[in-house]
Parts: structure tokens; C-alpha cells; sequence
DNA sequence: GATGAATGAGGTTTCATTCAT
DNA sequence: GATGAATGAAACCTCATTCAT
């Protein structure tokens, strides 16, 4: 029996996991980076501040699994396109449509998460000692296919692929801190996230016909 | 007599000033926003813990009046320039090639204030309580002028200008910190610059004839 | 059958018990006795943390049986002197031989344990509290009889023979931690170990003549 | 007027230097090496836990102050001593004298001492990394002349006078451990010491007139 | 009896801020 | 106004021990 006993344990195991996680993007979003201490973390999900520490083993490690853990899905999905026989100007559209949906989504997660690794020297590194371990390295991989792409197909304006993806990510990133994160809570992004894909579909790609 | 003294007086606290704002961006360039501890700071600006004390209520303002001072320069410039008579693609070329020369000479030091400004909390507060004590909202409004008579005279995309401008913030925020801040400190970072002019100027004005 | 069962335990007890004695000793060679955590224990010896609560009531207990196992050898040695008939002289030359050949083989255990015992106040005190607990007592007083013979045959110097017996232990007890254990892990301690006979023969025994 | 300020700076600093040294040492004694930490420290010097790292950068650094703190008279006085001219053997004697007063006086803070500083691997090798800064160096080069010259004219036995300082050194860390350490506190340790001093000189220095 | 996740008291250190001189 | 020693809250992390399975 032993084989319920370890079903049973791993399933325990990632139920604290979980918690620990909700715990953390809670605090996250109603404190910011700041009130994400240990011990608020351990009393917010109701564990014991040593628990903590058999699950990750330092404060980074957990916002590294915070930032894995809250694009899991969208890495999923930009993944999940297939590059194939498709025009690169709807693949861009499409794959911008996901990440702005993502981060509409995540806003106060995802801000916070950036901010952390941008911040923390040690962190920095850490991040890229290894391209494998910067979160979202699969994202900017994909995307850097589609520019290829649209640039050698010409569909996109002609430039350097890679410097058009690092451009790319830095817009979106710099969307996560002023704009999503300073609106009011309740305010529609609808309109900014309009406003975004213009900015992109048009910097990118030349005149002609886009999706309307 | 008392004239002179308060002259004296007010050359001293300016250059006590200066000596701090000096300090300040030197530890920033060197050990990021991490080592702008209060004992360090006063050490290299040659004074007292406690002067710092007399100069700055706490903490906080000592970074907003970095900020200010660091942006200083880039508002005169953008504010000088002359909105009548002149083309808005023009306007926005220049505006930009301004913005981003500052940003290329003072990363480092912009950086690790973007992210103390965003960060924390009560500061985000502070800046937003009155419209006018965030940093570089001179800019903004400026380039809200600008963007406004880009779209009304039809040499911008159409869209909301308040919008667009918000965007156009976002962008160069997200270049500092993606690009400018992650590039080795040699890296010549004037590819990037190309590639960000031309997502911003392609993106918000129609086709036609940029600069060549 | 239960007879067998009852064997078949004594031989695991005894097994796990052996295990971690080793894992301990070495664990204290390569990371003294700082690196001795219950959990580094229990991984080195490759039983479960709890199992160790089994076999010792708390850490003090394993510290306190580490010193009584690392002694068992030499202690058996000393016994097995035979004290009838013998010229004293000859016999603590014997004893000390086979004590300092003890300390150089096991130094590092030793003097993490010998360091162990002083250093814990509720340890000492559990170490006094019976005679028969204090770690190599058997020791002390098999050498306690050597020098009572020594001095009532007049072939040690007179004097209190249980007070010589303690200044005799207290000299190893330092040569333990100021020599051995300083000295390099290759280092001959040869010449440390002459100097040591020297100064406890010619110091306690009236000159005449020594084993050349 | 700074003079006086000054003065009186330098007088409240050493005041609270000489409390955090007599606490620690009043710690050390009652509680033993475990007992010492920081928050206590502060609490039993009548300060605040940060005012203790504004005079020392951390732990470590209290226990080498309190070691030096303590062996200052005894350096002093084994210093003073005038080597020319005089009979090692008495030489030998005196120095062994002071060494013993001081032991008996100080031994429970240098019993804790002396096993921090053998305990703690970072420690030691701070310790050993400039010979300057073991404490008690002092001591043992004076030593070292005394075993010289004793070895040089035959007053005592031949041998390495180096290692014969080193087993000098190891007997009386080993004294402060095992004998003074343990005694009672209000046991008479004039006996023990007789017999430390009957060891030494016996063991160092060959049969003929010692001080009677 | 074995397991190892959970516990939480306790340790060291940092640093913004105060205040007597 | 300048000084800098004192403050103490708060952060991160360790590890002996317990206990449900």
C-alpha cells in the first residue's frame, strides 16, 4: 500500500505548494513586493515559517517559482501555435492578443514579479547565468521565430529579428509597470490594450491590410 | 547683514544639496538602488547621517528629488521645444532622439529610480496624489500636446492622444528597463535605439516619408 | 521463533546504530562539529530523520555515545594492562604510548567531542552527575592506580597520585585540541608526540634511566 | 571647545565598550559560550541590540575583543620580563607563575574563550591567517626566547625548543579546560596548580636544584 | 519501527530614523 | 545647523524536535 501512502504524500505536498503560491500572489497584489516576508508569507498560508523553507530554499527561489508558476499557461499556449503555413502578421496578432490577455489578467503579479527580477542584482544573474532559467525564455524563443520569419518573408519591415523581439518584450514590459499597474483596478484596459496593439501591428508591419 | 548671511546660507545648502545628489547617483551607478542606504550616503557626500536628515524628511524624498534633478536637463530640453508651425512627425522624431539620448547617458541612475518609483507603495501614492509632484510630468504633458495635434492634423494615426502618449511612456519605461539596463555597460546600445525609433515613429504615424 | 526475531532486531538495531556512528565520525572529520546536524546525520547514515530519535533520545546522546564508541578501543587497551608485577614507570610509558597513538588516529573526532562535552553546560553536568557516565573514566582510573604505585614505590615523584592523574589527562586533553588538531592533516606528528613523552616521563618519573 | 566634546565622546564610547566587556564576560560565566548572543549581550550591557555592531562588525569580533581584553595583563607582565643575564629555568618559573595566577583568576572566561576560538573553523583560520592575530602571539614568542636559551646553555633537557613551547602551550590549554574549568568553583586550586608547576618544570628541566 | 513534513523558538544582522550635544 | 551614537523593529534563515501516517 504503499503506492496510496505516496499518492497521498505528493498530493499534500503540492496542496502546501499551492497555497504557499496563492499566499504569495495575494500579498503580492495587496502589499506589493515589500510585504512578501517570510513570515507574512508563512501566516498568510497558514504554515509555519520553517515550512517555508522545505518547500524553497531562499526568499528567490520563491519568486522564481511565483514567475514560472503564473506564466505557466501562457507559455502554454504561445507554444501551442503553430508557426506553419501562417501569415506572421496574424501569428504577431495572435500571439500579442494571448500576452496582453495574460497580462490583463496578471497585471499586479506579473508587475511585481518583473520588478523583483530586474531589481535584484543576485537575481539578475541567476536568471541569466542560464537562458533556460529566465521565466518566459520559451515566449521570447517562439516570438523570435515569428519576427524571423515576418522579416524574411517580408511581411514585417525589414530589421534585425532578434533586436525587433527584444524591442517587442520591452514594450510589453514597460506595459505591465505604467500602464496596467498604475490604472485603478476597475478601470476597462479595453481601450488601452487597443491602443497597444496598434502601436506594434503598425510599428512592425507595413501598411496594408490588417485585421480590422 | 542679514542679507549677505542668508546669501551664504543658501550657497551652503545648495551645495550640500548637489554634494548629496552627487553621492547618490555615484552609489546607484555602482551598487544599484540596494546600496542607497542612509549611512553610505552621507559618507560620500562628506556629511553626518543626521544632515541628510535636514536636507530630505526621510528616505523617499531623497529619491524624488533625485529624480527630478536627474530629469532636469531632458525637461528644459523638451519643454524648449517650439509645438508652433512645426510637423508632429518631426516634433515626435526629435522629442524622442532627445529622450532616448537620456536615457542612454543616465540608464543606470533612471533605472534604479523607475523601479523605486513604481516599488513602493506609499511613493506610487505620494507621486499620484497631486499630478504634478510626479516626476517628469512636464514631459508628459508636452508630448500629450504633441500627440494631440499629431492625430487632429492626420499626420498621426487617428486614436486618443492622451492614450497614445500614455503608450508612448510605457515604452521608453519598458526600454530602460529591458534594454538599456540589461545591456553590458560597453554594449553600443545605438542599434537598439534604431530599432525603438522605428517601432515608435512607423507605430504611431501612418506611412509616407519618415526621415530618411 | 520469537527467539530468532528478537536476534534479527538486535542485528538491525545494532546495524543502524553502527551507521550512525560512522555517518557521525565522519561528518565531524570533513565539517567539525558544526556541519553535525540531525538532518545531515540522518541523510549521511541514510535512515529518516526520526529513526535517529529512536535510537537517541537527543542530540546530546549521540554526541555523548560518539565519544564513548571512539573510545572503546583504547580503553579496552588500558585495561588489558596488566598492573601486577610491573614497574610503574614502564607501565604509564605503555599507557601513554597507546593514548597518544589513540589521539593521532582519531584526532578530528576527538576533538570535536572532547570540545562538545566542555563547551554544553547541561552536558557537563550530565557527564558529573554519575562517575560512570563521563566518557573514559575507566581510563582515569586504571592510570590513577599506575601512579598510586608510582609514587608509594617511590619510582614517580612524590606527591598526590589522583592530582598527577588529573594533570595527566588535563596535558593530553590540551595536546588534543592545540597540537593534533591544529596541526596540517599530513603534518608527522611525530616529533609532537616525543616532545609529549618527554615532558610527562622526565615530569613525573625522577630522572635515572628511561626507555632510550 | 571641541576638546572637551571630544573627551567626552571618547570617555561614553569606552564606557560602553567596558560594559559590553564586563557583560559578556559576566554571560560567558554564568552561561557559558552558548549564552552569549547578541540579543542577550545588549540586553545585560543596558543597550540596544544595534548599539553592540556599532562596536563591533559582528559576533566573532566580540569574542576576539574579550580575548585580548582579557590577556592584556598577562602580556604586559610575561612581556616585562628581562631575559638578559637570567637563568632560564627561574625564567621558566616566573613566567609559569604569572601564567597560572592569571588562569586560575580568569579561567572561566578564558576556558569559554579559548573553546570559541578552537571551535569556530572561520574563526580559527581568522586567528591564523596572520600570526599577529592569535591571541595571546605575544606570549608565546616570549616563550619561545625562554625555551631558546634554556635548550642553548643545557638548562634544560635538548629538544626543539619550538615544539617544547608549542607542548608548554598545549599543557596549559589543557589545564584551563579539564582542571580549572571543572573544579568547583571555590575549590582551592593551589594543589592543582603545584602539580602543573611540578609537571613543567620536571618535564622541561633536568634533575639538579630547582627552586626549592 | 521507520518516515520526513511541519514546527517555531531563536539566532544574526541591517538600516531608517531620532535626539542629545 | 551639524553631528553620529543609539535605537529597535524587522528581515532572513537554521535546526532540534515532534508526530501523524
Amino acid at each position: 500500500m504503499p503506492r496510496l501512502s505516496d499518492e497521498k504524500k505528493a498530493v499534500l505536498e503540492s496542496m502546501t505548494r499551492e497555497a504557499l503560491y496563492e499566499a504569495a500572489v495575494g500579498i503580492l497584489r495587496e502589499e506589493g513586493l515589500q510585504g512578501l516576508t517570510m513570515d507574512r508569507l508563512a501566516a498568510s498560508a497558514g504554515v509555519a515559517k520553517g515550512t517555508v523553507y522545505n518547500y524553497f530554499r531562499d526568499k528567490k527561489e520563491i519568486v522564481f517559482f511565483l514567475a514560472e508558476r503564473s506564466m505557466e499557461d501562457v507559455i502554454r499556449q504561445v507554444q501551442a501555435l503553430d508557426l506553419e503555413g501562417r501569415d506572421p502578421v496574424e501569428l504577431l496578432e495572435e500571439s500579442l492578443d494571448l500576452l496582453l490577455n495574460h497580462m490583463v489578467e496578471k497585471r499586479k503579479t506579473l508587475g511585481a514579479l518583473f520588478r523583483t527580477l530586474c531589481e535584484d542584482v543576485e537575481m539578475r544573474e541567476m536568471a541569466c547565468e542560464s537562458r533556460n532559467r529566465r521565466p518566459g525564455h520559451e515566449i521570447r524563443e517562439k516570438m523570435t521565430e515569428i519576427f524571423r520569419k515576418g522579416v524574411s518573408t517580408g511581411r514585417f519591415r525589414p530589421g534585425n529579428p532578434v533586436m525587433m523581439n527584444a524591442v517587442f518584450h520591452a514594450t510589453l514590459h514597460g506595459i505591465i509597470h505604467e500602464f496596467i499597474l498604475h490604472a485603478d483596478d476597475d478601470a476597462d484596459p479595453s481601450e488601452a490594450v487597443a491602443a497597444i496593439k496598434d502601436l506594434i501591428l503598425h510599428g512592425f508591419c507595413p501598411e496594408e491590410k490588417k485585421k480590422p
